[in-house]
RNA sequence: AGGGCUAUAGCCAAGCGGUAAGGCAUCUGGUUUUGAUCCAGUCAUGCGUAGGUUCGAAUCCUGCUAGCCCUGCCA
């Protein structure tokens, strides 16, 4: 037998080298096959609630880095909690209705629309969609997610939009529902509201006109303010003049005429004009205008001076002709300063009655007879002709308008201070969320619910033979198990009647005539009622303890959830929100295929591992913006290695590891002190779970195995753990702290690491379970020895110093390894006694011979001490301790008992 | 333009009015039986920038710069 044969060094099948890439779908399965998430389950079945509702990502396209962060911290969240004595029940959502799915279908050309009905052309809308689903799914759970994907929501399922219209029906009732008008690009060529993705740009010519509105107040009494349009057509719809409110303007005389307009303007006015000689007459600054009435150059009607932002000094006047009705821009100033929205166009592009002489002209032949009439009342200041970039229908190729059509719109106003009270009910864990959000709600208009679109859930207004719509709760919930049944499409196959509840009679529809209502509603109306639908539909409760997504959604779920929450329950639909930021390259710019600087959640797992992008995710500040590269991933990689060595040495080393159990109190100092730090790394790392503060929990890890673990305790117990034998009890008492620390430490690593501490676990012969995600977190034990705390602080500063002169001695070139070195520590008689009280201190310091003297002055001598080798445990000792076989009393003695057996 | 966030070494970061933690990487030196290697030393008179308040500022105030999110029938 050799004597190597005698030493216990370290053996398991945990390997050095992790090949994640290779081996993580495998683990996966291996959950899955075994139902693991099923047994977590059943294990939390009676615990307290703990709701983490999934904001649903939309439905189309890979997934990007950020989808996959808010996945991994969702996760970290959702298997500490279940680890932690909660229910946590995870459902998985999608957001799967509007235009980027119906654009998908028609730009790929995999539908041909025309020939397709509503119904058929949903339909494949659907299809599309829960492929999509399908394939962001399957990337999800490559993440290593603790949900199988079995329980999920989709805003396109039945009772979901059942839900839905039921949440709508109680806005109804609430009366905060209503029907106003709104510019949306419309095409007079299709009859038919446009997306921005169905406009194309072409040049196009349009007569530029510069008119002149008369102003009434006294000092200006004989100014015209002047603005410049392409579009005559909308001046018959204008309601005002808006002006930039931080520009100056003047003005200026031009052959007996003055106009105001800005003052950097006036150069290229005069251009446009053919003129040269003018002169200044008065300068003003924006808000000495505000309010200054005008009179309408056509009409007999009055309007006023405006100050808006949307103002630019890029061309025209810097006076911004305002016509509520017929631009975006336009109809926000409308809002602010409550003035009428107008439309003067039908759905063919023909002037309606408001546009008073012109009704019946087609829009673009409006615009020469106004134009001649402009010029008639000595408004018309110049008309030229220009080739421009104008939006055209993609499929009709014709130019189209902004035209104010019919919209459903929520009453924000109404409910704005339930919504700001419920705000501050709310946790904000990013204390400024709450000021984000308050702000967005303190400013926001109406919220226009309404799109004319196919693929959504439809409004679910009957309109009466008067064309009234009626808005009655019962109707409504009629609509909602209607589609509870039959799903939504059967809005769109069925006619009016066959919606209303049987033998439905209305005062207003004398004949039984109804009509139904075309648009459907807004998709952050569909992703803004998940707290209703699941809730009611998974039987959980409304509020949910937690929400958490990107910072972009302040202004979209958060704000639409609360909307429709406070609305439908009278209080926010969660309890604490959390918000993480956006990821992007290693400069802080946002990642863009432009810029290549675009890296995957697919490439990262592929080339790294799930478990490398989850440490990374848990090791940034996650609630600003982080940055990722494959410098950082590589970084990651590094600390990921320390992790999995540290556990691997754990397992080598408990391999002979008998489960005996110790109290406290019959451990050796020493490992009583690493308990109680142990104790103290489970406390902190808890709460930092607690508080979501995850990279906390790395760092006091990262500190407690390099500092404690790895350069202090593991690397003297090895002379125990590789030189006493099995039965030996302090060998016992090291391998029960080892255990400890696996145990502990494995645990509060399966939340960020799954993968990686569940292999581990599967190679720990005491496991309780096959999967470590069955067990609990470890408790805080409470340990606490304040002497021996202090006696260890103190102990590793005086390590330092000593292991200094160790490493100058190596300089020096006396010796080599340290067991070659004899320590003699002089110092104060306190130092000494304090020294003195710490067992095994020359093991602790991996020397051969150490040597405490009492002196004057604190001094450390290191001298080199080879005198003959324990060939087995390779301490120096005097020729008198070691016997003819090159062996020291104890090793001989191991040896002995080892041939025995 | 406005609302919100961020800025500390090559990287991840602590610090929250008392004189710049920790980790990773690098470099230097040493040790090593695959005994996870380990150890020692090195590494910001400096905290985006310019001012101000203070006995004292990375921390408080003001201006500026840069990046990010929001104002889409994108999410």
């Amino acid at each position: 037998m050799e004597i190597k044969d005698t030493l216990l060094t370290p053996k398991t099948k945990f390997s050095m080298k992790a090949n994640l890439t290779n081996r993580e779908k495998n683990f996966q399965k291996d959950w899955i096959d075994n139902q693991v998430l099923e047994q977590r389950e059943k294990l939390n079945k009676n615990k307290k609630e703990f709701i983490l509702l999934d904001g649903p990502p939309y439905a189309n396209g890979e997934l990007h880095v950020g989808h996959a962060m808010n996945k991994i911290l969702k996760d970290f969240i959702w298997r500490y909690k279940s680890m932690s004595g909660y229910n946590t029940q995870i459902i998985i959502g999608w957001d799967t209705h509007g235009l980027p799915i119906e654009n998908a279908l028609l730009k790929k050309g995999k539908v041909k629309r025309d020939k397709l009905t509503d119904v058929e052309f949903r339909q494949k809308c659907e299809e599309y969609a829960l492929k999509q689903v399908e394939n962001q799914k399957e990337s999800f759970l490559s993440l290593g997610l603790l949900t199988n994907g079995q329980k999920v929501y989709k805003t396109l399922d039945k009772k979901y939009e059942a839900e839905q219209i039921r949440v709508f029906g109680q806005m109804i009732d609430k009366g905060i529902v209503y029907k106003g008008l709104k510019p949306v690009y419309w095409s007079p060529s299709s009859q038919s509201a446009l997306a921005e993705a169905e406009v194309e740009y072409y040049d196009k010519e349009s007569p530029a006109i510069y008119v002149g509105f008369d102003m009434l107040s006294e000092k200006f009494c004989d100014v015209q303010i002047v603005i410049w349009t392409t579009t005559p057509w909308t001046i018959p719809a204008n309601q005002g003049v808006c002006i930039g409110p931080n520009f100056e303007y003047s003005v200026i005389e031009i052959s007996n005429k003055k106009y105001l307009l800005a003052t950097s303007l006036i150069d290229s006015f005069l251009k446009d004009i053919n003129q040269t000689e003018y002169k200044i007459v008065s300068i003003h600054i924006a808000s000495e205008l505000e309010n200054i009435e005008l009179k309408h150059p056509l009409f007999d009607q009055k309007s006023f001076i405006m100050l808006g932002n949307h103002v630019t000094l890029e061309a025209g006047t810097g006076c911004v002709h305002t016509a509520p009705g017929h631009g975006e821009d336009d109809f926000i100033i409308s809002k602010k300063y409550h003035i009428p929205v107008i439309s003067v166009i039908d759905a063919k592009g023909v002037m309606t009655s408001d546009a008073g002489i012109y009704e019946g002209l087609f829009y673009e032949k409006a615009n020469s007879i106004i134009c001649e009439d402009l010029e008639k009342k000595n408004h018309l200041i110049n008309l030229t002709f220009i080739t421009h970039q104008y939006p055209h229908d993609w499929r009709t190729k014709k130019p189209i308008i902004y035209r104010a059509t019919d919209q459903w719109f929520a009453s924000i106003k109404k409910i704005k201070k339930d919504l700001l009270d419920a705000i501050s009910d709310v946790n904000w864990i990013n204390t400024w969320g709450e000021v984000r959000l308050s702000n967005m709600i303190k400013g926001r208009d109406d919220w226009c619910i309404s799109r004319q679109r196919k693929w959504g859930v439809p409004i679910p207004i009957i309109y009466t033979e008067e064309g009234n719509p009626i808005l009655d709760q019962v109707v409504i919930n009629h609509i909602a198990d209607l589609f509870e049944k039959e799903g939504s499409n059967v809005w769109f196959g069925k006619d009016a009647i066959e919606l209303l509840p049987i033998g439905y009679t209305h005062v207003e529809s004398p004949n039984s005539i109804f009509t139904k209502e075309t648009d459907i509603m807004d998709v952050w109306f569909d992703s803004g009622v998940a707290h209703s639908s699941v809730s009611k539909n998974k039987m959980r409760s409304y509020q949910a303890d937690l929400v958490l997504e990107g910072s972009d959604q302040y202004r979209g779920w958060f704000n639409s959830s609360l909307i429709t929450g406070v609305v439908s329950q009278g209080k926010a639909p969660y309890k604490s929100v959390l918000s993480h930021g956006f990821i992007n390259d290693n400069k802080g710019n946002k990642m863009s295929k432009s810029l290549g600087n675009v890296i995957t959640p697919k490439e990262v797992v592929n080339n790294h591992g799930a478990d490398i992008l989850r440490l990374w995710v848990a090791s940034v500040d996650y609630q600003s913006d982080v940055k990722i590269s494959n410098q950082i991933l590589d970084q990651v990689s590094e600390t990921y290695k320390k992790y999995r060595n540290c556990m691997r040495f754990l397992l080598g080393n408990l391999q002979n590891y008998q489960n005996q159990k110790f109290e406290f109190n019959e451990l050796d100092q020493v490992d009583q002190y690493i308990l109680i730090e142990l104790d103290q790394v489970i406390e902190k790392s808890l709460n930092a779970y607690e508080s979501y503060e995850f990279k906390n929990i790395l760092q006091t890890l990262n500190t407690f195995i390099t500092n404690i673990l790895s350069s202090f305790y593991f690397d003297f117990i090895k002379d125990i753990l590789y030189i006493q034998e099995v039965d030996n009890v302090r060998r016992q008492k090291v391998e029960f702290v080892l255990n400890q620390i696996f145990i502990s430490l494995t645990k509060l690593l399966t939340p960020i690491i799954p993968h990686t501490s569940n292999e581990a676990y599967q190679n720990y012969q005491y496991n309780n379970q096959k999967f470590i995600f069955l067990e609990e977190m470890p408790e805080v034990k409470g340990y606490k020895n304040i002497e021996t705390s202090k006696l260890f602080t103190s102990f590793l500063d005086n390590r330092d110093l000593i292991n200094k002169e160790i490493e100058s001695a190596r300089e020096q070139k006396r010796i080599g390894k340290s067991l070659e070195a004899k320590v003699i520590i002089k110092a104060s008689k306190d130092l000494i006694n304090q020294l003195n009280q710490i067992d095994e201190l020359q093991l602790m310091l991996i020397v051969s011979k150490l040597e405490l003297v009492q002196a004057d002055h604190f001094s450390i001598e290191v001298t080199k001490y080879t005198e003959h080798r324990c060939e087995r445990c390779w301490k120096y000792y005097l020729e008198t301790e070691i016997n003819q076989n090159n062996l020291c009393d104890s090793c001989e003695c191991i040896i002995k008992n080892i041939i025995e057996r």
